[in-house]
DNA sequence: TCATTGTTTAACAGATGTGTTAAACATTAT
DNA sequence: ATAATGTTTAACACATCTGTTAAACAATGA
């Protein structure tokens, strides 16, 4: 047997863990070579660039995001269970992968050519799955079952949610000293949070009193 | 006059806005005083070294954060008015601070210790804070006008909400190709849903099973 | 005037990082 | 055994970045 494969996945999983642990730019061809237990020549002979390595190991990460994506979408059940559902698999997805949103956040803002592959297949899996579900809200909203809420609106919040509760954990952990028990209690408890929050939001029975809540004036200028 | 304010007070300038937009590491002394419009050398003269001149840019914009921070966490209103005053407060700091939340996420991560002197006055502002909210926000679940959420917890959600809707923005812009005016709209529609979101889980009356018979007044679009 | 002090420039040193190359080494097939 | 191919090493070229230094320049005071 040649080393080929072997030394070929050693580079690969020393890549994903130094691009994920430093972000693209901070990673080095170098720590990477030397994580794996070769000379840097090694990572060129094999994948020639650090771009091209790094290509690599986007599309793995990606593809595990879709396939994701497509089991968050799918399934048809009430309304009270999708939420759920979908806020625990994109949290489980998270908690699998904490180091993947601070990456991606980077390479959309520095870098966003080496997204561009994955924008078709995202919008139309989001447009088709978000349509979908929006002839079920609107429907749900207009028998009155479900509060108002844009569709778009709805999928940030879930997003945004689950996502700065993995983006805060490295800064939180660091400031408060938390070792791993009460990472998982916070965990749990941002997860039991988030979805309290979502259920009151669409299922919740709005207090109209005290009104005009939503009519501050801010800047946006 | 010798050139020294002048000259000192253009490279803390152009040092702020590089750092802020490329961030900590990835800035470079070359490009700050390029920016400043003198030679590199000029920079090391008036400040040492980068991460001097950082610290500058650091401390002024931590100054900025924490009296905001005073000014949110001061107010005596009734809960539906502070919590409208928080979030606006907090969304306007951040709208003219919209690459603040990117950098301080960089530098927890990755230089902790250049955050350690604002550690302990942050937290002890914090828990003064939170702990006289508590006791209010006590009374006020006790006598049923609240629902009942760990403080902690609504901070949290507070903060990870508006931050989140200004660390996606870049991204969104990107990858939407948003222009002044939809990014304007964006902010806008992002503030109501955060504050109607907010506005149910602190006095929507919770639903306990899927049932029916929404109220009609509450849309958001 | 001229010495002193502060400011600016240009050139340099040293470190680090990416990528290349020639040669050494290993493996396999003939 | 040996030729062909694939793998690994060490050395190198090249670029970029941080920080230093000696010397030039400017302003001011004695």
């Amino acid at each position: 047997m040649n080393g080929h494969t072997g030394t070929e996945q050693q580079i690969l999983e020393a890549a994903e863990s130094v691009f994920l642990e430093k972000g693209y730019k901070l990673a080095t061809t170098t720590a990477i070579a030397a994580k794996a237990g070769v000379t840097h020549a090694m990572l060129h002979y094999y994948f020639r660039t650090k771009e091209q390595i790094f290509l690599k190991v986007l599309d793995k990460n990606m593809s595990e995001l879709f396939s994701m994506l497509q089991t968050v979408m799918s399934p048809e059940l009430t309304f009270r269970e999708i939420l759920t559902e979908v806020v625990n698999l994109h949290y489980t997805f998270l908690s699998r992968h904490r180091k993947l949103p601070a990456l991606l956040l980077e390479i959309a803002g520095s870098y966003p050519d080496m997204l561009l592959k994955y924008k078709a297949p995202l919008q139309e899996t989001l447009d088709t799955e978000l349509t979908r579900h929006k002839t079920r809200f609107g429907k749900a909203v207009e028998s009155g079952k479900v509060n108002r809420i844009d569709p778009a609106q709805l999928a940030f919040q879930i997003l945004s949610m689950n996502l700065s509760t993995f983006l805060a954990l490295p800064v939180l952990k660091n400031i408060f000293a938390m070792d791993d028990a009460s990472v998982a209690e916070f965990l749990e408890n941002r997860r039991q949070e988030i979805i309290r929050t979502l259920d009151t939001r669409l299922f919740g029975k709005e207090d109209s009193d005290g009104g005009s809540a939503g009519t501050g004036n801010t800047d946006t200028k």
